[in-house]
DNA sequence: CACAATTTAATTGTGATCAATTATATATCG
DNA sequence: CGATATATAATTGATCACAATTAAATTGTG
């Protein structure tokens, strides 16, 4: 028997197709959310950005001054991740981080100068993006609807 | 990609509602993704695997003995996230990693017996996660609809 | 056949995600 | 008041994602 016939014999005998790859929502979602990532990735070159970086400027372009904990309930990321973040993004002169005067535990985010000019720049992303996805808008908000339900569902249980 | 905000009276009318993070499709996928292979962790904790790694292993059990190339197609990753991965599943006794006879370029995965006897407590995972996700089957059908498409038309003009 | 182009993996370096732990400041309570 | 508990960030260590580069084998072409 060739390795061929081999193959095709145990693929034939373990077909479950839940274990499939092809079958998974969250493997959907997964490489979806990779190709996302990488998307964005030319298109936010010349702001000299990365995704969770840029994400992490939209929030400050609202909320300048907010501090880590709540920045962190905003993108749904933790200290771990944020903090090293903010510490690039203060090396490219986009922001500080100021000790609160009142409760020296926390810090503050401030956009510089710099970073609030990069706004401009960034007003132009999410019009690129949405012609990238080729999706009509009821179908994105359909998507974007399913995300945040099943982001819900999964957080809520704990 | 963003939600157009019918009424936009709330503090910051003079926002521009394309750069905010709750109106961003990309962000709720985004979060979505994290929020899945953060769901998976508890899961996949007795088989002492990380969800990357299960997906290999899923791919594995369909086609044991495929090449690094062939699984990158499969599962959207190149060889610089799978080289080490697929090494700390070695190192788990899982699989072994062959050079092809007919051609040393190649490297085939092929499953020990652990590797293989580890599918069967793998079944029961996707309807763990099935639950978790408190969906109805067609709203996920919907959801993986949507993120295959959004995948296929990033990646198309790659 | 020789040699250039291509293919396949591995390697390197940067950054992100997260669990677990640590450090410090603040709040609470006996 | 002082001891304990809680809150906030930072740190550490492991893993992953990916661009860019390198190494080696194979293929294609003159």
């Amino acid at each position: 028997m060739t390795k061929e016939q081999a193959n095709r014999t145990q693929q034939e005998a373990s077909e479950n197709p839940d274990l499939m790859i092809e079958n998974q929502v969250c493997f959907s979602l997964y490489s979806a959310a990779n190709a996302i990532i990488r998307a964005y990735r030319p298109m936010l070159k010349s702001l000299d950005l990365t995704y969770p970086q840029y994400l992490v400027m939209i929030v400050l372009w609202q909320y300048d001054g907010i501090n880590v904990k709540a920045l962190g309930n905003k993108l749904h990321l933790d200290s771990g991740t944020l903090t090293p973040l903010l510490k690039r993004l203060e090396s490219k002169q986009l922001l500080s981080r100021v000790r609160g005067e009142k409760d020296e535990r926390v810090r503050e985010i401030y956009l510089t100068e710099q970073g609030q000019k990069l706004k401009a720049q960034a007003e132009k992303v999410p019009n690129q993006m949405l012609c990238k996805s080729k999706l009509p808008i009821d179908e994105l908000l359909t998507l974007k609807t399913g995300c945040d339900k099943i982001y819900e569902n999964l957080e809520e249980g704990e």
